[in-house]
Parts: C-alpha cells; structure tokens; sequence
DNA sequence: TGTTACAACAAGCTCCAGCC
DNA sequence: GGCTGGAGCTTGTTGTAACA
C-alpha cells in the first residue's frame, strides 16, 4: 500500500520538530516521510499499521520509525462518533540525520546510533526500562528549547540504541512509494476497517482503489505483504480474541461479531492464527488472570 | 456447542498482450 | 520499461452436513 507523503514544519531555530498532538481522533492517513520518527501515543486507543505490520495501540504504546517506512494509527469507531468527547493525544519527534549535525553520524563514537538508525527502518518497538526513560525525556523535551533539546534528542537515541528492550516491528524494511499510492491504500484501508465486520469483498476494495480485480490483488500483495483477505482476516481474528477475553459471549456469537458468517471456519481460523481454539483461549487466558 | 470432512466457489497467481 | 487488464489454472476459503 502506498501511504502519503507527510512533512511537519520545523519550527524557528531547531533542526527538528517536536510535537504534543491533542485531537478528537488522529487525522494522519496511511502516510510516510524521509523523517526519522518517534511516536508516543499518550491518550486513546485503536490500531497501527507499520509496514506490513497490524496490532492494538494504547497509551504509552511507544514506537521509532525510520525514514519512509508506511505507517497509520487508526483510532476506534468511537472517536469517529459524533459527539464524542474522547481524545487522542501524543507526542511525535521528526528529525533527519542532518539534524543530528553534518558528519555526525560519520564519528567513530556514533557507531551504535548508525546502527540503530538500520534497525529502525523496520520500525522499532520500545519496551522495559528503557520504555519508561523515553517517555519521561519525552514529556522533558516539549518544555525544553535550542541546545537542551537537541542533547536531550541525543540521549533518547543513545538510550534506545543501547537498550536490550527494543524489538522489530516488521520482518524487514517495506518503504513508501509515490503520492497517489498512498491514497489509494489508504482509502481501501479506512473501507476494511469500516466493513471488515460485515462480509466484504475484494472486488468492492478494487473499485474503490480504482483498479481491475487482479491488478488490485498484486498491488495489495506487494504494498503490504498480505493478501487481500489474509488482512480482513487477521483484523476479525484480533477483534474475536478481543471479545472473547471481555465478554461473556458464546464462542458463536464472538464468531458472527467479527464478521465471519460460519462457525466452523472460524473455528479453524482462530485455531490456525492463535494455535488454540477458542474456548481453550479464553480459559487460558482467564486461568491467568 | 464445538470439531471435522468434503465439495463448491472465490481469490490468488502467472503469463501474455496492449498501452503510455 | 512499467503498469494495467484478460485468460486460465491453482490454491485457499467457505458453507453444509455429520458427528462428538
């Protein structure tokens, strides 16, 4: 998929931006920029797609993307509801190796935010200790200006990249590609997560994007690396494993809640995702509680 | 109520041609 | 050369029915 090209404006006097974003939802499309990006989303909930990757988000959910690397934090329906009083805030750091200083990443001693800054074209996950480090440099840095806010950009790179909590969050590094790519990702993405817990088909998001069926299933295939229908899947298999933790419903009707339209497919859906099947999921997961 | 086997069909893949 | 669409084949998904 192809995610729109983004740019936040720097401010006077700094090299790089720092933003505390407060809105009713997060308005951002499916997009990508030469930036590099840290991400703390610190008021609301919904899924992210990094890449080829899909998952939950919540406060505190702490990311580093690097340059060109597709992503999109999609809030949950009920943000998008008219009337609602919810609020999606985060702080958001844009920076670009020039920031950091002309040669600077050439110095021997800068040998580990190289490196780091390879890993992230994967996107990085931040866990641990060093999770709760960079959130509160993060809360330090809004307040802070000139010099104080580029040492403290330093010390958050350098604590990420000699953290052991980091992980991947792609397989492997998936970039952006042009303006009109992005849109049209973009828009079959907000359909599917409009629909997905209705019966939908490939045919619907190819008229969408714009596109004959098949060129739509490659286009699809190569932007994301999932299949059309591998994708819908994985959204319904999430939202099943969802309810079936806090919701006394019957595996049946968890199995009509998220879309599928027949019991025994879901059941080997759900057993072939999450290597259990569903009852079995949910008292392992109530056995731990 | 959940699981499994099987048939039908939709989706995916590959190759090729046409267009810009 | 790259993108798109058509055709045909393969693969995967789904619904039905039977059974535990």
């Amino acid at each position: 998929m192809k995610p729109a090209l983004e740019h936040l404006p720097k401010e006077p006097g700094h090299s790089f931006v720092v933003r505390n974003f407060d809105y009713s939802y997060y308005p951002t499309p499916w997009h990508y920029h030469p930036e590099y990006e840290i991400v703390l989303v610190t008021e609301s909930t919904g899924k992210r797609f990094i890449g080829d990757h899909l998952s939950d988000f919540g406060p505190g959910n702490l990311a580093f993307l690097g340059p060109n690397l597709p992503h999109h934090y999609r809030n949950d329906d009920r943000y998008y509801e008219a009337g609602s009083v919810l609020r999606a805030k985060s702080i958001v750091v844009h920076f670009t190796e020039a920031s950091l200083g002309k040669d600077f990443l050439e110095l021997p001693e800068a040998a580990r935010l190289r490196k780091l800054f390879e890993r992230s074209l994967c996107g990085l996950d931040i866990n641990g200790k060093t999770h709760r480090k960079v959130c509160d440099r993060l809360h330090e840095m809004s307040g802070l200006a000139g010099l104080k806010r580029w040492l403290c950009l330093v010390d958050i790179l350098l604590e990420i990249a000699e953290s052991g909590s980091v992980t991947a969050i792609t397989k492997s590094p998936l970039v952006g590609y042009n303006e009109k790519e992005s849109r049209r990702l973009g828009d079959v993405f907000d359909w599917i997560m409009a629909n997905f817990e209705h019966d939908i088909r490939l045919s619907e998001a190819a008229a969408i994007a714009e596109m004959n069926e098949n060129a739509f299933s490659r286009f699809f295939s190569l932007r994301t690396r999932k299949t059309f229908s591998g994708f819908v899947q994985e959204l319904r298999l999430q939202k099943a494993a969802r309810l079936l933790i806090e919701n006394e419903l019957s595996v049946t009707e968890v199995c009509y809640e998220c879309g599928y339209n027949n019991i025994s497919n879901f059941n080997r859906q759900f057993l072939h995702h999450y290597h259990m099947n569903p009852m079995k999921y949910r008292r392992t997961f109530l056995k731990g509680k």
